[in-house]
RNA sequence: GGCGUUAUGGUGUAACUGGUUAACACGUCGCCCUCUCAAGGCGAAGAGUCCGGGUUCGAGCCCCGGUAACGCUACCA
């Protein structure tokens, strides 16, 4: 049942492409990126692109550029190709409409035509009956006839996968073994009848990633420990078709401070974040190995070889040492927190460690780039009578925090408690928003309008926000070139730092 | 609520097939250096290994029972 031991390693990464490349995926990613590299397998980049609701579209591209930047190249993936493409989920449809077919021809799948409001009102009712929320099965049982029936009638279904028992079978459970845990097993009354194809012909992640992984032949599923629940399923898929399934590895997920999975509200979490606020691909990756401890321990190394010549530096290493050394087999399974201190600690090593060549260029290359440097000067051409006036208008486009004080950010008629409120509706607003002049404005300006905040009270705050100052070059524009991720962490931080003045006032 | 996973200073990790005063790094604090701030150097505080039992001469490592945190519980991944 389980993978041929001998056979060549091959592995993946599968990002969906629905927000900023986020440093999970680059952690996932540099643990597959070793695992495959130490045993000359092959790495794959596929995007998991089936959710049409939450698709972004320029998403894909950044998930390429941040990965390429942390110097994780991948063997096959869709811009790369390879024999077993295409590489990205939405052109391999029709694969999965047969493979589903399959599944409902041999008995292991059937059509459900409940309705997202049936399953809502059912799901209501369980919970308030402190029921587990479950599929009642109701359309597993239908009969040839009603099947033909709905389907005559052109009634939109999904397609579910059954899990066992089937009519007359004895199996309850399903184990499987986590390469780093041993064996895991789940109760079959505890797992729901996956929904497997969506009613817009779009596969789950369930059935896509079992029917891809099979067929592009890999061995070793290396993923984040939120999907351990769910791996039974994937197991009962690959009994379904009859496949061999590959070894499951569940890497622990990465924390914020407080330890909830690390998410965007407590933490900055997008790779492109991290590029422009002039983090060090090095240092990054440097972290990130850091992170469950699958390097060996400081004291292993100097026993077997010289003796480190400063002890942190047992902490610091590049993707080259962790080739040669790192061990998944060894990483520890407690979830880490991504510390941002210890982060940018070592970044300043690098820095530090840097010829002052290097360091430069560094700078050239991000916070002094042409392009940004260029991007600048269009803004503040018009706006200063010296050059050397051009730092007192574009300080904050530089500057890694600012903060505005309350006289600068309070609008007159508003107080402290009303402001703030409006900020994280901004927040949110921007969140949801794509970064063009003609989307944020009317964005902006609608929830203004909702909230009963003149276009003046709106934009200024957010000005004192972005930039620290009342006078700034045009908002908006300079909020573009600044870019979502800055200035998202940038009205984050504001309300972060006026919450904790507050609390510290009382 | 159900199921699953995990548990070593504030944080990341270490501790050989159970074996001495639980080690290193970040952070914090102090001192030195110094025009300032960093960097650098020196030093300190901070955990008795989630809790309770058990096995053993001996338990962070083994066994049993709790607890807590986190994850999943979607026509999201």
């Amino acid at each position: 049942m389980t993978i041929n031991p001998e056979a060549p390693v091959r592995v993946r990464i599968a990002p969906s492409p629905t927000g900023d490349p986020h440093v999970g995926t680059a952690y996932i990613g540099l643990i597959n990126y070793i695992y495959a590299r130490q045993r000359g397998g092959k790495f794959v980049l596929r995007i998991e692109d089936t959710d049409r609701a939450r698709f972004v579209a320029t998403s894909e591209q950044e998930i390429f550029n941040s990965l390429r930047w942390l110097g994780l190249s991948w063997d096959e993936g869709p811009d790369v190709g390879g024999p077993y493409g295409p590489y990205r989920q939405s052109e391999r449809t029709e694969i999965y409409r047969e493979h589903c077919d399959l599944l409902l021809a041999n008995g292991t799948a059937y059509r459900c035509f409940c309705t997202a409001e049936e399953l809502e009102a059912v799901r209501k009712q369980q919970m308030t009956a402190k029921l587990p929320p479950r599929y009642p099965g109701t359309c597993r049982h239908l009969k040839p006839e009603q099947v033909e029936g709905n389907l005559a009638t052109g009634k939109p279904f999904v397609v579910r996968m059954i899990v066992p028992p089937h009519a007359g079978e004895a199996t309850t459970s399903t184990t499987f073994r986590d390469e780093l845990r041993g064996d895991i097993t789940f109760e079959h009354n505890n797992v729901d009848d996956q929904v497997l194809m969506k009613s817009d012909g779009f596969p789950t992640y369930h059935l896509a990633n079992v029917v891809d992984d099979h067929l592009m032949h890999i061995t070793d599923v290396i993923r984040a420990e939120e999907w351990i629940s769910s791996t039974p399923k994937h197991v009962l898929l690959y009994r379904a078709f009859g496949w061999q399934q590959p070894r499951f590895w569940h890497m622990p997920l990465l924390r914020n401070l407080d330890k909830s999975k690390i998410s965007k509200r407590k933490n900055p979490v997008s790779l492109i974040y991290y590029r422009q606020a002039g983090f060090l691909p090095e240092a990054m990756i440097n972290f990130l190995g850091l992170m469950g401890g699958g390097m060996p321990s400081p004291t292993a190394e100097t026993a077997a070889g010289q003796p480190a010549a400063k002890a942190s530096e047992a902490d610091i290493f590049s993707l080259s040492d962790m080739l040669a050394r790192f061990e998944v087999k060894n990483i520890r399974l407690g979830s880490p927190v991504f510390d941002l201190t210890k982060l940018k600690w070592l970044n300043g090593e690098y820095i530090r460690a840097a010829s002052p060549e290097s360091f430069f260029a560094s700078l050239r290359s991000t916070i002094l780039s042409d392009s940004y440097l260029s991007q600048i000067a269009a803004l503040v051409q018009t706006r200063i009578e010296t050059l050397g006036e051009f730092g007192n208008l574009t300080h904050f486009f530089f500057a890694d925090d600012v903060l505005p004080t309350p006289e600068v950010f309070i609008p007159k008629k508003r107080t402290l408690e009303d402001t703030l409120a409006f900020a994280a509706e901004q927040l949110t607003v921007l969140e949801a928003t794509d970064w063009t002049h003609e989307t944020l404005e009317p964005a902006l300006k609608q929830l203004g309008e909702e909230k009963q905040w003149s276009v003046k009270e709106n934009f200024m705050l957010l000005r004192a926000i972005i930039t620290g100052s009342t006078m700034s070059p045009p908002l908006l524009e300079s909020m573009i070139v600044f870019g979502k991720a800055r200035s998202l962490d940038r009205v984050r931080r504001f309300l972060d730092t006026q919450k904790k003045l507050a609390t510290g006032k009382r």
